[in-house]
DNA sequence: TTATAATATCGTAATATTGCAATATAACAA
DNA sequence: TTGTTATATTGCAATATTACGATATTATAA
């Protein structure tokens, strides 16, 4: 195997699964980190800032892109990424409800 | 490779990795979300309710419980499972915390 | 004790992920 | 055109993940 069983679960649990998957590797948390606290989203920096090789941040860039994460858009010879932050509000939804309805006298 | 490369990344960042990591599957967020539903945390159905293998539930059930993301006591022959409302605060804060301090004029 | 129920562990085959060197591509500058 | 800069793609070796049958383990029940 080594292949995600995915039917049988919701569209929705699929969906939370895959974004999940995709912030769960330090680089592509460490690019979302920089990303967040940069003014422009110019983006050559991450091959300074970041200890993997150029081709290894691309890939990573990539899978973001791919789960709907980040954005990118063309600026001349360089690209411009940036947060999609519909997703992370969707991530974020998900989360903040587990806080609720918790069975307080549980474990 | 296949070897994640933590070294160069803050404590931080690989914590949260780890975290998003342990979500990034479908069977762990169905686990999730049936913990959150459940008035009783006693977890047997898993096995009915998910299309996996009890020993895959097991497996999964493993991964969840080392990243901290549920926590499990005996309780006679089954065991309790929950969920551990510090770790998701830890990925509620982060994903919270990129909803600002945007540049709204990016993308 | 013997059985049964709930869970965990082992072993293993199939597949996915990671990281990078080498190379390609694409846009602009000289 | 030729170079240069920014990024993507390809190919591949090393390693990790996933799923599950078979088998252990452990606690209670009969």
């Amino acid at each position: 195997m080594g292949t995600t069983k995915s039917e049988g679960f919701s569209e929705e649990v699929n969906e939370l699964a895959l974004l999940f998957k995709a912030m769960g590797h330090p680089a592509r948390i460490a690019i979302i980190q920089f990303l967040r606290t940069q003014e422009k989203c110019i983006c050559t920096d991450l091959v300074n800032e970041l200890p993997l090789a150029q081709p290894t941040i691309s890939q990573h860039l990539k899978e973001l892109k791919n789960a709907g994460i980040i954005q990118g858009s063309v600026s001349g010879t360089s690209i411009c990424y940036c947060l999609n932050l519909e997703k992370i509000s969707a991530l974020d939804a998900f989360l903040a409800s587990l806080k609720y309805d918790q069975n307080p006298t549980c474990c």
